[in-house]
RNA sequence: GCGCCCAUAGCUCAGCCGGAUAGAGCAUCGGACUUCUAAUCCGACGGUCGGGGGUUCGAAUCCCUCUGGGCGCGCCA
């Protein structure tokens, strides 16, 4: 199975070499999608200074040396334009058919750590930790499937002074109260109520200031009481990733309290090295190529004057032990983008420091900040507070109310509002570009028209009621696959592509790349779906190929999108 | 004050390693159901790509500048 754009830009290459000579069989040939071919190669006009020549000359060269499977035309300054034939695209579709992998390519393994979702247990859970979860569980189920060893990261908040007041708050409850209140995801009533009494109470601040006191010692009764109230957390976490159909697990939960015991090495080996100085009394990094007021460089504070860490010291240990002790190749951090100063000082610090080999890539995949329908940022504020759990079974109860007429029985109604449900939020969130901002709305996420993940969902359906009242079984189809209707061989030049698309949101860390290619193979199905009958095709031949073109789209729509995380129901 | 990000159709967004008349969805208007699920499809309307300058054969894309937003800038995490 081999993906057209390669084959193509190799085919180009091999031109390039025998035309103007072998120091130019690496050249990129600039394949781009085309409005007047399959796809056109633009290199000619890039390369035309360089040889010295026309670029229309250059692009006849190429095209008189050019050996594919397929027909080559000259165009404008100097396209060259690229047509695929007919004969080549349908055994390419059959061999992706044949392919258990649908032409996605396995990869060199790597050892990819993901940290995402983290939320933390000291401030209100909001919707944009929905973000950071539903996009890094995607990248995880990407990078997965190309063959990587991906380690998840859960870095949840879960330590600092915060916990004085939630312990005291947990003592004053009383534990049985606090765990219910906890694990129903009240967790923001909990954190207001203690924050309140820390502010307006001197003897409940006075107590949870001692509290972190041996917290920090990590005293055997505080650390009960700790446990207490995290397990009760982790449980509501862990309701919400249920729910939301989210791979992580417990043992990929590492939060800031693991990295406790290491902050203080971190910081003497640093200042020993000299690559943290002392500053004002606080201990700071000054990573070059950092300045900010005055152009006085900008800190990386890794102990404060008292003494106490923050995170950017949890976050050096965090990234020494996974390329230490994880064995990292990549480490992509899934999280705001209103963090990407400290984590552009984070990476030039660890690389400072060794700590990030050159061969360890270290990227931030900037999560955009959600917005309220107002355009500002999204807030839960007191009294008007967004539960996450209700959030997503309103996303349930609206889907469920739109197929409330289907003579399905009350079970598939379930299942079937829970896939469009969480389909459709996490859909939302996913097909915009990650670090774009984020529009939080109610209708728009839930809408089940568009380039949504219903409409997607909807596909496969079809596609599966196609087979199921000709009683045929798409994975019997074999073909072979005939491209006679521009609307068959469109679909079968948008499937190919699949591979390089999967490939590329891996590297890219971008799957909203994913879902514009999945919404397209979708729209390329349903024009398909309205122009060329299937069970009632003209011929015998006709209806093999088609089945198996609808056989091949079943299994790239289903498979991209299980690469997103979501789920497809087999009606709807 | 300094730094980073953003500005594309009425709305929400793609496109940004430079390439042909700038795309999609929603909305609006007009068509298509005796037909494999019409939750669909086809068509129309709609943009000085925030302003200005520059580089280039060619700029939404690269550089400079201005305007208007957002975020961050030493003891919260």
């Amino acid at each position: 199975m081999t993906d057209p754009q390669l084959v193509l830009a190799e085919g180009v290459q091999r031109a390039l070499a025998a035309a103007f000579g072998p120091e130019y069989a690496a050249e990129d040939p600039l394949i781009r999608p085309s409005q007047f071919a399959d796809y056109q190669a633009n290199v000619a006009m890039s390369l035309a200074r360089r040889l010295g020549r026309a670029p229309r000359e250059v692009a006849q060269v190429i095209a008189d040396h050019i050996d594919i499977p397929g027909t080559v035309q000259i165009s404008g300054p100097g396209f060259v334009n690229l047509t695929l034939a007919d004969g080549w695209l349908a055994a390419q579709a059959a061999e992706q058919l044949a392919d258990e992998r649908l032409g996605v390519a396995t990869e060199a393994q790597q050892t990819v750590v993901i940290d995402y979702s983290a939320p933390n247990a000291a401030k209100e859970m909001h919707v944009g930790h929905l973000r950071t979860t539903v996009v890094g569980d995607a990248l995880v189920r990407v990078q997965e499937h190309l063959g990587h060893h991906v380690i998840r990261q859960n870095h949840l908040g879960d330590w600092g002074t915060p916990f004085g007041m939630l312990i005291e708050h947990l003592l004053d409850m009383g534990e049985e109260a606090a765990v219910a209140q906890l694990s129903a995801g009240e967790g923001n009533v909990y954190y207001q109520a203690a924050r309140a009494k820390f502010d307006g109470d001197p003897d409940f601040s006075k107590r949870a200031k001692a509290r972190v006191v041996t917290l920090q010692a990590e005293d055997p009764e505080t650390m009960r009481l700790w446990h207490i109230f995290m397990n009760a957390t982790i449980r509501y976490f862990n309701k919400v990733y249920t729910q939301l159909g989210v791979t992580l697990r417990d043992e990929d939960i590492a939060g800031e309290s693991r990295y406790n015991a290491m902050l203080g090495q971190v910081c003497d080996d640093l200042q020993k090295r000299g690559i943290a100085v002392l500053s004002d009394g606080a201990l700071c990094v000054f990573p070059p190529g950092f300045t900010g007021r005055e152009n006085l460089p900008l800190p990386f504070m890794i102990r404060k004057s008292d003494g106490g860490y923050g995170y950017a010291t949890t976050d050096l240990a965090t990234i020494r032990h996974r390329v230490q002790d994880l064995k990292a190749d990549r480490i992509t951090y899934v999280i705001g983008a209103t963090q990407a100063l400290h984590m552009q000082m984070l990476f030039a610090s660890a690389r400072l420091a060794g700590w990030l080999p050159d061969e360890v890539r270290a990227e931030h995949v900037q999560i955009g900040s959600v917005l309220g329908s107002d355009g500002k940022m999204f807030k839960t504020r007191a009294g008007k507070s967004i539960k996450l759990l209700e959030l997503l079974e309103e996303g349930e109860a609206r889907a469920a109310a739109v197929v409330a007429d289907r003579a399905y029985d009350e079970a598939t109604r379930a299942e079937i509002a829970h896939a469009v449900g969480m389909g459709a939020i996490k859909y939302a969130d996913l097909s915009v570009s990650h670090d774009s901002e984020y529009v939080f709305d109610f209708d728009r996420m839930l809408a089940l028209t568009g380039n949504t993940g219903p409409y997607l969902q909807y596909a496969t359906a079809r596609i599966r009621s196609i087979f199921r009242r000709g009683e045929y079984d798409p994975a019997e189809t074999r073909g072979p696959i005939l491209l006679g209707h521009p609307a068959e061989r469109a679909l079968a030049l948008q499937l190919l592509g699949f591979g390089a698309v999967v490939s590329e949101v891996g590297a890219a860390s971008a799957p909203h790349r994913l879902c514009a290619y999945l919404f397209d193979t979708a729209s390329a199905f349903t024009t398909f779906y309205d122009n060329c009958p299937v069970l009632k095709a003209g011929s015998e031949e006709d209806r093999q190929s088609r089945l198996a073109l609808a056989a091949l789209t079943l299994r790239v729509l289903t498979q991209g999108l299980d690469l997103l995380g979501i789920e497809v129901p087999e009606r709807m």
